[in-house]
DNA sequence: ACGGATGATTAAGT
DNA sequence: ACTTAATCATCCGT
């Protein structure tokens, strides 16, 4: 683009000499008055050059070809050839030199884990990936939120591939048809490769500007579409009940430690099928982190107020209690009518037993007395189930009996402390069943 | 519409 | 890095 100015300079400058009116006089008046005939020829000539924008395009054209023609054309060339040699070395300088841009590729970079310019289907995105993983399970709802969110997504890639097809091609045009003007124009004037080269680099520099922008409203579109649709803060879902019982199952099973680990979550996750509604917790960590919200929301609830989930944990206690005694039976019957989720076929044993034991635990929960004697009262089951279960290998790390229902596992110190001696049922522990404090949020 | 339940986020502590 | 405690924002039964 520094040829039209240059072009424009040298035309302005004679013209100023040589304006259609009275410089035409002036010139030829001064060509005249020196009587020399070459001078004169040039003079026309140099007429010629600067009134040829005034003529028609066919008699700009045959002039154009005249001018090639002339015995002198060679000659002058070469001498424009030098000047230019001289004068695009300082050009050449000032510029050059492209870091590639960083903010260019920070929008490539969320572009493509947004799975807009990454591979067609499923791929790029985590999110996408993990929806799709989770409509296994029960995530009927969840999908059908996320088909909203994904045709949308979808919608959005589409104008964006097009769009910067539509750009990449008119870019192309466009280059095609600068250089091809700009081969013609070298018949008359001198380009050098390396100007062609730069023109074109030029080019793709505008044309990649715009495709810049097209990238940042991508981007803020797709912002804008994640924030309605998957800000999990905004659109909050409650897990749906067989998560809950698999997680609280968990919870109370692991009362005395209620930490999953790592594996751990992530198998509570999968059975789970936990709804993936990540908003910043990058591309990775995706469903674990859910259950880890689930346990520190859960241990800190149950904390506050243990009063209030004792039911809850005496359920879920006998719950897992019948579990494993079924587990270890031998004889497959009729399961549990409130663990539709449990992994064992059903077995009859114990189950009148495990009744008594729920029914007693109801009616002490409506006295102002509980912990220890629910506890002792379920001793002996959990006895013997204990290595039942050590026997099958279920997972029970820290599982000691009583600290399944009673919240002794807690200390003074509202912390969970490690699994205290089995003898310490008995004590008169002062805290669940004295607390009635409903401080509830 | 209201209030409790609940999942997620955040600040602070370890 | 992980937890607790507080808080936010939404869900959901009434």
């Amino acid at each position: 683009m520094d040829e039209q100015p240059r072009l424009m300079h040298s035309h302005t400058g004679v013209g100023m000499a040589g304006h259609p009116g009275l410089p035409q006089h002036m010139q030829e008046g001064t060509g005249g008055t020196d009587g020399d005939g070459r001078k004169q020829d040039i003079g026309d000539i140099l007429q010629q050059i600067m009134t040829i924008t005034d003529q028609s395009l066919d008699e700009a054209q045959a002039r154009k070809h005249a001018l090639n023609c002339h015995r002198m054309k060679p000659a002058l060339f070469n001498v424009l050839c030098e000047i230019k040699e001289k004068t695009v070395l300082s050009i050449r300088g000032a510029q050059e030199e492209e870091p590639p841009d960083p903010q260019l590729m920070r929008l490539d970079n969320m572009l493509l884990a947004e799975g807009v310019s990454g591979p067609e289907k499923g791929g790029g995105s985590a999110a996408a990936a993990a929806a799709a993983a989770a409509s296994g399970g029960a995530g009927a709802d969840n999908s059908a939120e996320h088909s909203d969110y994904r045709a949308k997504l979808t919608q959005i890639r589409q104008i964006y591939h097009t769009e910067l097809e539509k750009y990449e091609q008119a870019c192309n045009e466009f280059t095609t048809h600068v250089m091809n003007l700009l081969r013609e124009q070298s018949r008359t004037r001198p380009i050098s490769p390396k100007e062609i080269e730069r023109m074109v680099s030029i080019i793709h520099r505008k044309f990649s500007a715009i495709q810049m922008q097209l990238k940042q409203s991508t981007c803020e579109a797709v912002m804008i579409l994640r924030s309605r649709f998957l800000d999990a803060r905004r659109k909050r879902r409650n897990f749906n009940k067989q998560a809950t019982e698999i997680l609280n199952e968990y919870f109370y099973s692991h009362l005395s430690n209620p930490y999953p680990s790592e594996e751990a979550k992530e198998e509570l996750a999968k059975k789970c099928a936990i709804t993936v509604a990540q908003v910043h917790p990058g591309p990775d960590c995706g469903s674990s982190s859910v259950v880890s919200n689930w346990f520190g929301n859960k241990r800190i609830r149950y904390k506050k107020n243990i009063g209030k989930f004792q039911e809850e944990a005496n359920m879920y206690a006998a719950r897992t209690a019948v579990n494993a005694a079924n587990a270890s039976s031998h004889g497959s019957q009729a399961n549990s009518p409130s663990t539709p989720n449990s992994a064992g076929s059903g077995g009859s044993f114990n189950m009148s037993n495990s009744g008594d034991l729920f029914m007693s635990v109801q009616s002490l929960n409506g006295d102002s007395y509980q912990g220890a004697q629910v506890g002792a009262n379920v001793q002996s089951q959990v006895d013997t189930l204990r290595h039942v279960i050590s026997q099958t290998g279920g997972y029970s790390e820290g599982l000691t009996a009583n600290q399944m229902y009673s919240p002794q596992g807690i200390n003074a110190n509202g912390g969970w402390q490690d699994a205290p001696t089995p003898s310490s049922v008995t004590s008169p522990t002062e805290g669940p069943g004295s607390v009635h404090s409903d401080t509830s949020n």
